[in-house]
DNA sequence: CTTGACTCTGTAGTCGAGTACGGAGTGTAG
DNA sequence: CTACACTCCGTACTCGACTACAGAGTCAAG
């Protein structure tokens, strides 16, 4: 027997049977033949599209633009410029992302080395940690008129 | 008049209305004194909180999180290693992030360079853009009879 | 005083990617 | 033949962070 059932399917590709059919349901995976009973069957290769999803997911494709994926490898040579631009697309969209990070990374490092050194020579315990005050003026700052409890 | 109403917080600190009274129901901005009429009156300042509620988030913080460093800073020299440990927290999840969209990166990137050779001597039309194909053999594969044409 | 913009409350909808559940039918090992 | 695991379908729920809406009341300008 060379087929698989939903849930054999499911552990081979390391997914939820759930997941499977809402992905049948998303138009990700083709709706694979029936048993007499109605019960799907798989050929082992659905395992490799569901991997090949899973993978596509890592690397920060939606849903639908895995779809997209799919669809375009139907027919792969003719269409081989697009999926090389959407990969490139995606490439970009990745790069803006970690500068973000980085940029996060940055300011929390910095705030964190500062609240360190306060620490360390204990006097200043009239003013807090840094890091909140930090937070708070982002570049230019409206108008305050100092002097308020809250 | 030194308050603002609601809108004009909105604007003051370029957020939605709805996104006020929703942070407000979750408890990140305290509830503020009203009019008679029931209207909000709030203080300059509420628009800072707001912005660090908007900086924290841009930092990878969630409300969830940002709640708590609200409440943090609200008594903040005895809670000082407390800010800290959750910035160098958040600064490890960050790091882990650009770590993971670096490999995806990595990956594209090679697909995309191996497709653009491929087109410039354009012989092997036979086989797609590897980017495709790439994607599927998640390192050790499992059995694949070759053979077959979905 | 009227008009129109604004605000109030409470509830419901959105998006993405699933996950859970109920009730019925099926496959199979012992 | 009887358990019991598995599968079917459809619907509803989850999470996070909003966003929209209805219907009523309020404020300020002209």
């Amino acid at each position: 027997m060379d087929t698989l059932t939903i849930g054999q399917l499911a552990r081979a590709a390391d997914v939820g049977v759930e997941t499977i059919r809402f992905y049948e349901r998303r138009g990700l995976l083709a709706e694979p033949p029936r048993r007499p009973s109605g019960y799907r069957q798989y050929e082992p290769e659905a395992a490799d599209r569901l991997r090949f999803i899973r993978r596509a997911k890592e690397l920060g494709f939606t849903l639908d633009e895995i779809g997209e994926l799919l669809a375009l490898r139907a027919r792969p040579t003719e269409n081989r410029d697009r999926v090389r631009a959407a990969a490139s697309a995606k490439i970009d969209d990745i790069e803006r992302r970690i500068a973000d990070l980085e940029q996060m990374r940055g300011v929390l490092a910095r705030l964190v080395s500062a609240c360190e050194e306060r620490s360390e020579h204990a006097d200043a315990a009239m003013s807090g940690c840094p890091i909140l005050e930090a937070l708070e003026p982002r570049a230019d700052r409206t108008s305050r008129t100092a002097e308020d409890a809250q």
